[in-house]
RNA sequence: CGGGGCAUAGCGCAGUCUGGUAGCGCAUCUGCUUUGGGAGCAGAGGGUCGGGGGUUCGAAUCCCUCUGCCCCGACCA
């Protein structure tokens, strides 16, 4: 593509709204823009990208043996009442109707449909396993779209669902669909982690996600590097202490600690570490009166575990100020478990502490050599801290934490959508039964926004060879006044076309260093520069964008040395 | 949905407190000069100051109201 054809306006300044550094340098490159909160049109240099993450994503799913349909994105309202999420799903579903008052919505996700086609289509154990794809626009009501493409309202998503006679079948599809993703973020070039998730609303037995490691990050991911233990931090288990809990040798007293809310401060007051002090944090309860739980200074509080306890309300909803004031008598940063009028709930590392540090339900106030048992009751114990770099897993490994990026989650859904709906098929013995499921997404359109959180510097984007919208960046300096540079240039252009490579050729009337920011910014992995300068001498410059390096070619070989720079990329 | 912020040219901003009819940088267009890392000079185009209502001789500025966008929280590919 020549560039002068290309209405590209790149941006030098960053637009207020963008936050993260995939919005910022989308928009600076020109390759989306903004339509409303959520919404996006893909311009000529993005749509190329996202059609390569389609086009790998498609390969592999052709290989694993998936049939690509094409579903609708609106869908009636009848289909959702059947298996209840009509109700269910709540304002995340952007509902409508047609001029007759039909009931519809836009699909956020489809297995109704697919249910449907499966019911339609089905009727025979013989006919299974099946699994069918689509790569389509989905839309999500989100709350609080954010992040550019990272959680847009429309997104881009490849979503596949297969259909199984029995759990076996359903196991080793989903096995299989685990592989695939695997290797198509392997084949993007995208480092990638695979972990046990929470199967959340949509349900199931199982469920496994699959993050782009990126220190930005929403969720983080705890995993033993020589274990086949990999989680999300909301799942994992805190390893309980081992030994008995060391024997009292203080008395409890009272010390003065005038402005010391934090952990931290009084740590640094007492001459203490954090790991000698506990925390009490204030929950609403489902009757509504506070629980305390209980948590040693240096851990945090894992919500979803915490809400999993009986009697605490869900969403778990963390007291107010004036709340905790009025349970304990104190300000935040002076509660503590002695004396509480509340269930006490202690994390097993808290209850395991001995001769601790809390405070003293009076504001200005700690106690100091506090025990279980003697100073205050033992309380309920249970896992409620996240875990920690350097925690034991259950194989006994020391677990290490990392950050991602959540592009994929494939789930086994069982019965729960065919016994709603009664897709069933016959079996070997002439018996109707439901179907077994198993569904698997890939967020298309945020993959394009991981590869940049993962892969850019402070001038641009850097893509990895797979993603990126032209194998090649050309740059013709000068071009407008030296014929010799515009015609080596519009040949090497025509050349490397037939040669089957993706070639972005800047033949703008522009300065030089504007050509190099353009091509930086828009981060195409390899940049071939013609100037006068080096044709003077027969040569040709070429430049690695990750790296920098560059290096000078004979004009006469410039041609088979990409190629072959190209070839040892794809490998 | 709860909490906070913002809205002035394509982008980034000043002007608002203290009312007097809109400005700067980048981008765009023209000309001359320059030409291997976001050039210089001269000129030009582009704004119902988010919408509606009010106060006033006069509103970007003060008041009311609506809308949009962004950030923090719960949810998700």
């Amino acid at each position: 593509m020549r560039l002068s054809k290309l209405p590209l306006t790149t941006q030098k300044e960053v637009p207020a709204e963008a936050e993260v550094a995939s919005h910022q340098l989308m928009l600076r490159a020109g390759l989306i823009r903004q339509l409303a909160s959520g919404l996006f049109t893909w311009m000529p240099i993005g749509l190329r990208v996202l059609r390569k993450v389609e086009a790998v994503v498609r390969d592999e799913m052709n290989r694993a043996g998936a049939l690509e349909i094409l579903m609708p994105t609106v869908q009636p309202a009848e289909l959702w009442q059947e298996t209840g999420r009509w109700d269910k799903y709540g304002p995340l579903l952007l509902r409508m109707h047609d001029r007759r008052h039909r009931e519809f919505c836009f699909g956020p996700t489809h297995e109704e449909v697919v249910t449907d086609v499966g019911r339609q289509e089905l009727k025979s154990y013989k006919q299974l396993p099946v699994t069918y794809y689509q790569i389509q626009t989905k839309f999500r009501d989100e709350l609080r779209p954010r992040f550019g493409l990272m959680r847009a309202r429309e997104f881009v998503m490849k979503d596949a669902y297969s259909f199984h006679l029995d759990q076996e079948s359903l196991q080793a599809t989903y096995d299989l669909m685990a592989e695939t993703y695997a290797r198509i973020f392997m084949r993007l070039g995208l480092p990638s982690k695979s972990v046990e998730a929470d199967s959340g609303e949509i349900g199931g037995a199982q469920s496994r996600e699959f993050h782009v490691l990126a220190e930005t990050g929403e969720d983080e991911l705890a995993y033993v590097t020589d274990e086949d233990f990999a989680m999300n931090l909301e799942l994992a288990p805190s390893p309980a202490p081992s030994g008995a809990r060391p024997t009292p040798s203080r008395e409890m007293k009272k010390v003065a600690t005038p402005d010391t809310r934090s952990i931290d401060q009084v740590c640094q007051l007492l001459a203490i570490s954090p790991q000698q002090t506990l925390k009490t944090l204030f929950v609403e309860g489902e009757d509504n009166k506070l629980i305390a739980l209980v948590l040693r200074g240096d851990h945090s509080l894992n919500t979803v575990k915490a809400g999993k306890i009986a009697g605490i309300k869900t969403p778990v909803t963390l007291a107010s100020a004036e709340q905790i004031e009025k349970a304990a008598g104190a300000q935040p940063g002076y509660v503590g478990p002695v004396g509480i009028k509340a269930r006490v709930i202690a994390d097993h590392s808290a209850a395991h502490c001995a001769d601790f540090v809390c405070g003293a339900n009076e504001d200005g106030q700690h106690l100091s050599g506090v025990n279980w048992g003697r100073d205050l009751a033992e309380p309920e114990i249970a896992d409620l801290r996240n875990v920690i770099a350097g925690d034991l897993s259950p194989g006994g490994g020391r677990i290490e934490i990392a950050r991602g990026i959540e592009v994929g989650h494939i789930f086994q859904l069982g019965d729960k959508y065919s016994a709603s709906m009664g897709a069933r098929v016959l079996d070997q013995n002439g018996r109707e039964c439901d179907m077994l499921m198993g569904c698997y997404g890939i967020g298309v359109s945020r993959i394009v926004a991981a590869a940049i959180e993962q892969n850019h510097d402070d001038k641009g984007i850097i893509w990895p060879q797979a993603l990126a919208p032209f194998d090649v960046s050309l740059l013709a300096l000068n071009s407008k006044k030296s014929a010799r540079v515009r015609s080596f240039a519009a040949e090497l252009y025509e050349n490397l076309q037939s040669a089957g490579i993706e070639v972005l050729y800047d033949d703008r009337d522009s300065r030089a260093g504007v050509m190099f920011a353009d091509a930086d910014l828009l981060g195409i992995p390899h940049q071939i520069v013609v100037g006068d300068r080096g044709l003077d001498n027969g040569l040709i410059e070429y430049r690695q964008r990750r790296s920098g390096d560059s290096r000078e070619i004979g004009q006469d070989e410039i041609l088979e040395f990409i190629k072959t720079q190209l070839d040892s990329n794809k490998g």
